[in-house]
DNA sequence: TTTGCTGCAAATAGTTTGCAGAGAC
DNA sequence: GTCTCTGCAAACTATTTGCAGCAAA
């Protein structure tokens, strides 16, 4: 697990290396980011800074979440259904366990994707520059449930 | 390589027995998601289908794949980007490898994905239900363009 | 002081829905 | 003849954009 706290100071420097300017706004929402355990959603984040800055607005969440992206420092996760998560803790392609149920997400550890990927482009003849593996199912704790 | 003709005719039928009427716009279009080769857009069935159909509108599209998707007849590929394609011939889970140029969608055979199935379920204790997993990269002809 | 940021409201794009007439069975 | 389907237009939702005032540097 990468160290938090240094996370969202490496973030916050890029930015400012970058000539942009560090508002409280800003800050909030890196740090939400930077935390490992949530793979937040925009709808999330508003929620969460809502109760900091009762003015925030959605567009000023979504514009941040684009200069993150632009910084390369977020991982965007798209859903089919229209839902997004983002991943500021790891924001390089790596695979996610997903609850169906509870919507949690889980980065497991699969040391066989690289062997998989030399496999797709020398059966494909492609060059293969990104990826994107997900798994669906429900978790333990939903499965006790048993709701 | 899936029949065409029969994987046509296959959801014609599973459609006429769950009481649905055979229309031939509906026709049209399930013959378009029967063909294996295409990973057609929403947008490209309806620009395809205007040629037989003037008429025809993108709601009539829309419905239509939202009933074979509920027949489990086709695969909906969402992007992050918003892009949906849709995969007609084989509507079950598979690997996807995507040319960030040409848009082209290629289907590579992965023998160990079954294994890393397994490995993930162990690992995070969930019940996988579902997967998605896509390469994306540069195919050989874009490459050979060198624009 | 300069420049970029926030936050509101309006615009946008892809998809869904309501409904009246047409068509499958 | 009945009941679903089509196709138009309007509605909807997540996201983006324009712009005026504000705040960081």
């Amino acid at each position: 697990m990468i160290n938090q706290k240094n996370r969202y100071e490496f973030i916050i420097q890029k930015m400012r290396d970058n000539g942009h300017k560090i508002t409280p706004q800003r800050m909030a929402i890196v740090n939400i980011l930077a935390v490992g355990e949530g793979h937040p959603s925009v709808e999330n984040i508003h929620v969460q800074l809502k109760q900091d800055f009762p003015t925030m607005s959605l567009a000023t969440v979504y514009k941040n979440i684009v200069l993150i992206k632009s910084l390369g420092e977020v991982l965007e996760l798209g859903f089919p259904d229209g839902s997004n998560r983002y991943d500021g803790n790891k924001p390089y392609p790596h695979p996610h366990v997903i609850c169906i149920k509870c919507k949690k997400i889980v980065d497991p550890d699969l040391d066989s994707l690289d062997e998989m990927k030399k496999e797709v482009a020398s059966e494909t003849q492609f060059k293969i520059l990104n990826h994107r593996l997900d798994f669906f199912g429900i978790c333990s704790a939903c499965m006790a449930e048993k709701v």
